[in-house]
RNA sequence: CGAGAUGGCCAGGCGGUCGCGGCGGAUGCGGGAGACCACAUCCGGCGAGGAACGUCCGGGCUCCACAGGGCAGGGUGGUUGCUAACGGCAACCCGGGGCGACCCGCGGGACAGUGCCACAGAAAGCAGACCGCCGGUCUUCGGGCCGGUAAGGGUGAAACGGUGGUGUAAGAGACCACCAGCGCCGUCGGUGACGGCGGCGGCUCGGUAAACCCCACCCGGAGCAAGGUCAAGAGGAGCCGUGAGGCUCUGCGCGGAGGUUCGAGGGCGGCCCGCCCGAGCUCGCAGGAGCGCCUUCGCGGGUAGACCGCUCGAGCGCGUCAGCGAUGGCGCGCCUAGAUGGAUGACCGCUCAACGACAGAACCCGGCGUAUCGGCCAUCUCGUUCC
RNA sequence: GCGGGUGUAGUUCAUUGGUAGAAUGCGACCUUCCCAAGGUUGAGAGGCGAGUUCGAUUCUCGUCACCCGCU
């Protein structure tokens, strides 16, 4: 499972990785995929966070089950399994990182295997499209 | 064997590996005078439910309010018990259903008053009479008029007791027998609701209170985001702005009592009576008043860290005694989640006929209601067959 | 955690306990060379389950769904 440090826990930090982060889709989540707020090119405007050395902490996840997943043993086992599935990608993501995770309502009817394939492809997908724009933005000025 | 009735129990089991949240212990490093604290690793043990659910009732706990009485509002509704309490439970009574075991019932009052009862029907509540029936009378022989009557017809959910007889012009509790129902009296049984038996009376006055209402009994408000401690900040009760008002508590400073009459005004958290407070004023003089820094309420905005509350309790299991029972007494044993973006997931082996329903603690209990795959146990009823 | 409200035609809303209406939408017909507009006409509903009552959309209880507010 995810030790508490690699966990998302307050409001800010959900509102922010969810604003920033570039989104995917697979299956039955949707992943948010929000870097650390390094200021390597273009000044990146005045970042919300604070100047906290943000990239020597850890990479960290968070979890959104909304209501229309199913009922409260549902919802529970979907993040449980979500949580399961991110421990296992956590190491190979760069520090700093913020992702938060969101089930959708089939996320309910499929089986482990089936969430953790949506979850590793839906992250790959997040992380290559967040490649692009970077190259997009860097090109186009 | 089949069909049922009632009560109770289980909620797959055993084991391994990697993780997660508390708790306890050990070791290491760091901080500290120390108690100890923080982090890391390892070990041990614990880690959702019978409904944790809905939030429909009742309590505990915490804060606020509170002399007393009445009104309003809300709730309950057979009796006797059980219980901390209840709208819950038990036993019993009454009414209804079932061959039966058993089940169901918001089950006080309709002579305290008011309202409503559509359509149909003559008539819907206090009497009255459409078609009829009977008598008298008139007649153009179709019937009209006057009187008696309520047995019969038809309408309706409901029509002023039912059946048979006596009686009569026709009829009628007018009278008689039996039956149903109402009221009163006596007596017996029961704590009681009520029931049994006997007698008498008028012969008989609909339904609806889950319509208003009456009667009896019960009910202060908010909720663990209650409430408290610490840190920071402007004296503090968390902060800022704005409007209206006010002087409660603590600390400090200024300062210096208390009592009585009248009393603007205010409080008693829906209202009233009533009570209380009360600037000022008067008398008066040694009792910490009063004032200020502030504070209360409404509206708007912003902020919110840590810790306590937080799990040992009307607790659970077994035995025994009292009781028909709910339940209670006594004895012995047990400790059983405490999170705060909120802990149970993944993989594997064996096993069961069945891969296994409904469903996740958030202060804690007692109930009720609702959801639910399948299985087990006990007692009882009816039917069939055999002995 | 606490509290409030609403469920009626496809849609938006009415309706003292007595045959559930309106607007709009839909179908058919008339009108027009055709369409629109207009006219005539038709179909279509009480969230679900019990109870009270002669009779329930209405009253009571339970249940389900949705919406809103406070903390």
């Amino acid at each position: 499972m995810l030790p508490a440090d690699a966990r998302i826990r307050s409001r800010q930090d959900f509102g922010s990785a969810l604003k920033r982060g570039r989104r995917a889709a697979r299956g039955g989540v949707v992943v948010h995929w929000a870097p650390a707020t390094v200021q390597t090119e273009d000044q990146a405007a005045p970042p919300p966070t604070p100047p906290a050395a943000d990239a020597n902490r850890t990479a960290r996840a968070g979890f959104v089950v909304s209501k229309a997943v199913g009922n409260a043993v549902a919802r529970n086992k979907v993040k449980r399994r979500l949580r399961h599935a991110v421990a296992a990608e956590l190491p190979h993501w760069p520090p700093g990182t913020d992702v938060v995770v969101r089930a959708t309502p089939r996320a309910a009817e499929r089986d482990f295997a089936e969430l953790q394939r949506d979850l590793t492809e839906a992250v790959q997908a997040a992380r290559t499209r967040k490649a692009n724009r970077a190259n997009d933005r860097r090109s186009t000025p």
